[in-house]
RNA sequence: GGAGAGGUGGCUGAGUGGUCGAAAGCGCCUCAUUGCUAAUGAGGUGACCGGGUAAAACCGGUCCGCAGGUUCGAAUCCUGUCCUCUCCGCCA
C-alpha cells in the first residue's frame, strides 16, 4: 500500500508510475475520496468531542431536570457522530479498494516497459554447457534413475504433485542444508515457518485469498491458506510489531513448503518440475531502515549470484521491466538458469527473484522500527530473495551436469551431503 | 479433546459504570547530592491518527487481547471470538 499523503501531495507522480506499471486506476478519484474521507473524519471528531464534554457534565449537573435535558442532547450527537462514522467508514473502504490496486513507486533505474524490456544485468561463472549428444530433460532423467514420480504424485495428490525419490531426495536435502548454512554463515537467523497463514497476512504481503483467480490454497471452514512462499510467515512473523533501530538489518532465512495453485497456467511451458502445485523454497528475508533497503537488494542478489556460481549453474541475472514488476516490488532481479531440456534445445528458467518493496509490504502489516531516544515510529523497508527453489534448482542440475550415458554429475558444494560425485546410470539390460 | 484460571502502559501489577490514559513498583530520562562506582532525594516518562509548527510547544480524537452489544457515558456490565497458563486425556 501506498503513502495516503504522497498520493494527496503528488497524485501525478502516483499516475505516472501507474502508467508505467501498465495498472489503471483512477488516482484522482482516490485524491477527491481521501480528502472528502478527511472532512468527515474531523466533522465525527468533532461532534464525539462534543458527546464527550456531554457526558461528562452530567455527573455534575445541578438538578434531575437539567440532567435529563442533557441526557436527550448527549443522544442526539452520538446519533449524529454514528451517521458521520458511518458516511466516513463507507469511504475509507473505497478508498481501501482503489489502494490495494496501487502498485508500489518504482526504481528511478529499473528498465522501462513490457516483459520484452526488461534487461540482461549479467552471466553467472558457469559457462553454458555444450553436449556432443542430445541432451535428457530431467523428466526424462528423472524417470532413468528413479528420482521423480509424476504418476504417483498423480494417483495420490493430482496433476502437479510429484514423489521425489532416491537421489533426488539426497539432492533436495543437500540443497537445503547448503544454502540454509551458506547463508548463516552470512549473518541470517535460519527460521523455518508455518506452511500456513491467515488471510490478513498473505494480504498484507501482497498476495490475494480466494478471488477468482487466486494462486492461493484455503484451508475449508477456518481463516487459514498454505503459503505459497516463506516470504508470506517471515514477513507476517513482524507484523504489528516495533523493531530497534539498532537490530536493523535483520536478516533471515526461512525454510517452508510452497503451495501454488497456478490458476490459468495450464498450457504455458511447465513440463516436469518446473510448474508444480508443491515445492520447497529456502527464502531470504530482509528488514531495514530505509536508506538501507537498495544496498540490501544488492546483497541478496549477490548471495543468489554467489549460490548459484557455487552450485556451478549456468544462470543470466535479468533486472526486471517496470510492467513485468509485481504490485508491491521497488525494483526486482530475477536469475533464470539454462536449461537444457526445455523448449528446442534449451531455454533460460526464472530460478530466484529477489524484490526490495520498500515500505508497501510495512505499510500494511503495520511493522515499523523506533530510534532510541527520538519520538514516533517510521515503517521499516522489507526485501525477499529467493536463495534455492528445490524443485527449479533440480531441474538446471540435473540438465545441465548430465552425460552422454545419462549419469548425472553432482556438484561440488553438494557433494557432502549427496556422498557421491556422479549419479550413476544404471546398467542396461544388455551391458549385464 | 475435557476442566479451570487469566489477558491492563517497556515489564510486574491495582482498578468502585462518570473525577481513569489508568494506582503502585521496576525500568528509563533529567536535575541535585556524597571525590569515582554503588546508593539517596526531587521531577519527568505510552502508542497511533488528524490539526498545528521551520522544528517544537500546543489542540482534538482513538487505544485496557479482538469484534460486537447495553448506556448520555464502559478497563469496569452482556455476547461472541482469539490467545496464554494450569491440570487431565491423547499423541509425534
Amino acid at each position: 500500500m501506498l503513502d495516503r499523503k504522497l498520493i494527496l501531495e503528488d497524485p501525478e507522480r502516483v499516475r505516472r508510475n501507474c502508467e508505467l506499471r501498465g495498472v489503471q486506476v483512477d488516482v484522482s478519484r482516490l485524491v477527491d475520496l481521501e480528502q472528502r474521507r478527511r472532512e468527515k473524519l474531523r466533522e465525527a471528531e468533532e461532534l464525539n468531542r462534543q458527546a464527550n464534554a456531554t457526558s461528562k457534565s452530567i455527573g455534575k449537573a445541578s438538578s434531575p431536570e437539567e440532567r435529563e435535558q442533557l441526557k436527550e442532547l448527549g443522544r442526539q450527537l452520538r446519533e449524529q457522530k454514528e451517521a458521520a462514522q458511518a458516511e466516513h467508514d463507507a469511504l475509507e473502504q473505497e478508498i481501501v479498494g482503489l489502494l490495494m490496486q496501487i502498485p508500489n513507486l518504482t526504481h528511478p533505474q529499473a528498465p522501462v516497459g513490457g516483459e520484452e524490456a526488461s534487461r540482461e544485468v549479467g552471466r553467472g561463472k558457469t559457462p553454458v554447457p555444450t553436449f556432443d549428444f542430445p541432451p535428457r530433460d530431467h523428466v526424462e532423467l528423472g524417470a532413468l534413475h528413479d528420482m521423480i514420480d509424476f504418476e504417483g504424485g498423480a494417483r495420490v495428490a493430482g496433476s502437479g504433485f510429484y514423489f521425489l525419490k532416491n537421489d533426488a531426495v539426497l539432492l533436495d536435502l543437500a540443497l537445503q542444508q547448503f544454502a540454509t548454512r551458506f547463508l548463516v554463515e552470512r549473518g541470517f537467523v535460519p527460521v523455518t515457518t508455518p506452511d500456513v497463514a491467515h488471510s490478513a497476512i498473505l494480504q498484507g504481503i501482497g498476495f490475494m485469498p480466494r478471488g477468482p483467480e487466486t494462486q492461493i490454497y484455503s484451508i475449508e471452514n477456518t481463516d487459514l491458506n498454505l503459503v505459497a512462499t516463506a516470504e508470506i510467515t517471515l514477513g507476517g512473523l513482524m507484523a504489528g510489531q516495533v523493531l530497534d533501530a539498532e537490530q536493523l538489518p535483520l536478516r533471515m532465512v526461512g525454510i517452508s513448503h510452497c503451495f501454488r495453485t497456478e490458476a490459468g497456467a495450464a498450457g504455458r511451458a511447465s513440463k516436469g518440475l518446473y510448474r508444480v502445485h508443491q515445492f520447497t523454497k529456502v527464502e531470504m528475508f530482509a528488514f531495514t531502515l530505509p536508506d538501507q533497503s537498495d544496498a540490501m537488494h544488492e546483497e541478496l542478489r549477490q548471495w543468489e549470484c554467489e549460490l548459484f556460481d557455487a552450485l556451478e549453474i549456468p544462470y543470466r541475472v535479468i533486472d526486471t521491466a517496470t510492467g513485468d514488476l509485481g504490485g508491491p516490488a521497488y525494483r526486482k532481479y530475477d536469475l533464470e538458469a539454462w536449461m537444457p531440456g526445455r523448449g528446442e534445445g534449451g531455454q533460460w528458467g526464472e530460478v530466484t527473484s529477489t524484490s526490495n518493496c520498500t515500505d508497501y509490504q510495512a505499510r500494511r502489516l503495520n511493522i515499523r522500527y523506533k530510534i532510541k531516544g527520538e519520538k514516533g515510529t517510521h515503517l521499516v523497508h522489507t526485501l525477499n530473495g529467493t536463495a534455492v527453489a528445490i524443485s527449479r534448482a533440480l531441474i538446471a542440475i540435473m540438465e545441465n551436469n548430465q552425460l552422454a550415458d545419462g549419469s548425472i554429475r553432482v556438484p561440488v558444494a553438494l557433494q557432502p551431503w549427496v556422498g557421491k560425485e556422479v549419479i550413476e546410470a544404471p546398467r542396461t539390460a544388455d551391458e549385464n
